[in-house]
DNA sequence: AGTTGAATTATACAATTGCATAACAATAAG
DNA sequence: CTTATTGTTATGCAATTGTATAATTCAACT
């Protein structure tokens, strides 16, 4: 009878937290199916009933873990600049080659963000944040782009911004999937010559003269 | 007792096409979690016990639903270069403009490329067919390069088709994720100008030259 | 037709699922 | 030191899961 795991009382927040870290490493770890209620509480260091107390339902808890991945994500994006350059040239070329380097190319990552996927086409909540998610990344890069002194008009703004992130969005897949399949550093020079060349930029140059810089 | 259902029996040929369509359908409608024995057996027309017939295990269901999936999306993007183009660069760019598209712009083929995307970073089989797809796709595109005329020397042939399957790879996704964050033909524009870009050749004239030539 | 092989259905089963509810115990307030 | 609040555990339940096995009935072959 008297034999109840011990527990100590946790603040709301810290209890949140727990849960969906631990929903997002198991949806990493095998997929949507893996992130049960049991394996979440488990994971967490509680029971499963302590989840219901927390999220009316487990779909309020995958869209909170959803939320709550892709805030991350938008922040450690803007973080990377905070360290970076001055020079407009110099700072793009920071962030492509951060975007392309780990811990945002990364196998977790990706499978992350495609067990939430069917979530995300099919629930009005999240597709909202996927939508402020996309947009938010496109106008850290379209800020970037904007502010550079470039050789042509900037007619196309948009255009190059939704461009170059696309270059960045399919490398990012690729080299998370199969990093195998690409040498040390050959993804981010890719995606330097390419972001390069659709802003008709000499982003390598940039790279290397700033890389020497600050060793 | 005798209340039976009545059947006809198949070729093993059409019961396991059956069932890999209605494993694929369902994965694209309610993700991987929706493709359960029974609803897959219920889809096909038969009874879940039929399954293990034809498959060892679910397992090995998905297997083939995967690889069945893949070998149509080869297939479907080598169909496309067969009423294109001779002139190497109209060609090219027919095939950015198809693949940026319908029907292989579309929102259950992402969905479905997701929802097997956990099995291909864990189970072998599937990764095996994966890094094959991709290669087959990159390697069409890196044909379509060689045969180009170009101003610059083609040292870097690997690099471009990594380069611009990336940029088809992040707009393919981004359109069919988010269809209506773009305007009507958006995506196949800022795709031909960017592979254009990335190449240094004008592929945007050599499309609209074509489309008025075939309309 | 009758017989046989196997494709297909039907049923069963243990394990797991999300959710509901009741019992308890940790902690703050009195 | 009590008392009350509520965070937390424990237990239960109906539904669903993949798989195993037995019971049938279709269809090909003589």
């Amino acid at each position: 009878m008297t034999d109840r795991r011990p527990y100590r009382r946790e603040s709301e927040e810290r209890r949140r937290d727990d849960l969906i870290s631990a929903a997002l490493q198991l949806v990493s770890e095998g997929g949507p199916q893996a992130a049960t209620v049991r394996a979440i509480a488990q994971r967490a260091g509680v029971t499963s009933g302590l989840i219901r107390h927390y999220f009316s339902s487990k779909e309020e808890l995958t869209r909170a873990a959803y939320q709550s991945l892709m805030d991350r994500m938008i922040a450690s994006s803007a973080s990377v600049l905070d360290g970076g350059p001055d020079d407009p040239i110099a700072r793009l070329a920071w962030f492509v080659a951060a975007s392309l380097s780990p811990p945002v190319v990364d196998p977790v990552a990706v499978g992350l963000w495609a067990g939430f996927l069917h979530g995300v086409q099919r629930d009005t909540a999240m597709r909202d944040v996927h939508i402020a998610t996309y947009l938010a990344f496109r106008d850290v890069l379209q800020s970037l782009i904007e502010a550079l002194p470039r050789p042509v008009p900037s007619t196309q703004l948009r255009s190059d911004a939704i461009a170059c992130n696309a270059v960045i969005d399919g490398l990012w897949l690729e080299g998370s999937v199969l990093p195998e399949a690409f040498a040390t550093g050959e993804i981010v020079n890719i995606g330097l010559a390419s972001v390069g060349a659709i802003l008709k930029i000499d982003l390598m140059a940039a790279m290397t003269a700033t890389t020497r810089a600050t060793p």
